[in-house]
DNA sequence: ACGGGGATCGGCT
DNA sequence: GCCGATCCCCGTA
């Protein structure tokens, strides 16, 4: 049931383009125990240029190396004692990503829930260092080959439920600078996106496109 | 349903 | 030492 991963050259694209993009593909994770995948949707875009709460912001250091690396690659960070996952946009060197912030549950949920003992279906892959953990997503994937389709990667099903959403926009979540940039992207109406489904103005957030890329 | 506060620890100043 | 691209629990409504 694994479809094709991703192509290198569908992460070599500005990360807002990626962004939304990568709403509604799957994601998909091989273990010893077994697949867990889950629908992409909410992300948000980190920039290479004038955007403080990259990580790259402040050029190359141990932590963040796999983010000026190919595209296509992971970026896995920690973060109160945490881990969350990125997939890595544009060409190398350049240091911009997309953060994989909620999944839908597909397949493996029994495997998931039993990586995440106190949690409900909804709370199960909502957030990004919630999903990690039900994908069983650490420190050792860092840098990892996304488009290789072994252990983790991210497919086009094309088929079912996403077939229509709307992508909506909103300000990034935990991001106390760069308040004005709506870069946070998810799919209108999902119960598994964390965070708010509208912006911090208290109006609807922005909608995008209706659904993207799609064939035709 | 929503919001506030504490836990927790790696990375950087 | 300080500060998060966070999560969970426990208040109120």
């Amino acid at each position: 049931m694994s479809a094709t991963p991703l192509p290198r050259d569908f992460y070599d694209r500005d990360p807002r383009t990626v962004a939304q993009e990568l709403l509604g593909k799957t994601m998909h994770r091989r273990t010893r125990q077994g697949l867990t995948s889950g629908t992409v949707v909410e992300v948000e875009a980190y920039l290479a240029q004038g955007d403080p709460a990259a990580h790259s912001a402040r050029g190359p250091t141990p932590r963040n190396r796999s983010m000026f690396g190919p595209p296509g690659h992971l970026y896995v960070y920690s973060i109160h004692a945490r881990f969350c996952l990125n997939a890595v946009t544009e060409s190398a060197g350049v240091g911009s990503a997309v953060l994989i912030r909620a999944v839908q549950p597909v397949a493996g949920v029994g495997l998931m829930q039993s990586r995440r003992e106190r949690s409900s279906l909804r709370d199960l892959t909502r957030g990004p260092a919630r999903l990690c953990e039900a994908l069983s997503v650490a420190r050792d994937l860092d840098g990892w080959d996304l488009t290789r389709g072994r252990r983790i990667w991210i497919a086009d099903e094309g088929r079912s439920h996403r077939n229509d959403f709307h992508v909506v926009a909103s300000p990034r979540i935990g991001v106390t600078s760069a308040q004005e940039a709506r870069l946070r992207y998810f799919i209108n109406g999902s119960p598994f996106v964390s965070g708010p489904r509208r912006d911090h103005a208290g109006e609807p957030a922005i909608r995008l496109a209706g659904s993207p890329s799609r064939g035709a």
